[in-house]
DNA sequence: GCCAACGTTGGC
DNA sequence: GCCAACGTTGGC
């Protein structure tokens, strides 16, 4: 079971949005990295939902999701590149984590999150997935 | 709104 | 196949 983090632009598709429809088709990704994550993606694996930058308020993980339908091609898209998984609204964080305190949380020294901001489907370890937990029910 | 970082495209 | 020019993402 893995985890993993994805981001969304909340203008063009927010957690709200996930909430309110139950289930998502998380496409438009396009970096080859990121779609290299989005196909090792197993159903049942843990999805940290981001928000980046907007203009409401700073980057920050929001909320919780899980895949629900692991890999498949794009119906919206021609080229068999692309490819989408299907995710589930989960919950929503008390509280949300910014970038920032991820960003002085030693257990991201490594992430692409803070190595490689522009990559969109990021890998979490499990340490990682604690410590953002533990941010998020923290004052 | 700016710009750094990174990807992609296309001329050679 | 290289690399300059251009486009996009996303933090600030």
């Amino acid at each position: 079971m893995a985890n993993w983090l994805v981001k969304t632009e909340p203008s063009a598709y927010s957690l709200d949005d996930l909430e309110r429809e139950g289930t998502g088709v998380w496409d438009g990704v396009r970096n080859p990295v990121a779609l290299r994550n989005l196909r090792a993606m197993q159903v049942g694996d843990r999805v940290l939902i981001y928000h980046s930058g907007g203009r409401k308020g700073p980057p920050a993980v929001v909320g919780l999701a899980r895949v629900v339908k692991a890999v498949y091609p794009d119906p919206k898209a021609d080229d068999p590149r692309w490819v989408v998984v299907d995710l589930g609204f989960v919950g929503r964080l008390r509280r949300p984590v910014a970038l920032s305190e991820i960003k002085a949380a030693g257990e991201f020294e490594t992430s692409a999150l803070v190595r490689q901001g522009r990559l969109s489907v990021v890998a979490v370890t499990d340490a990682q997935w604690k410590r953002v937990m533990e941010l998020a029910v923290a004052q």
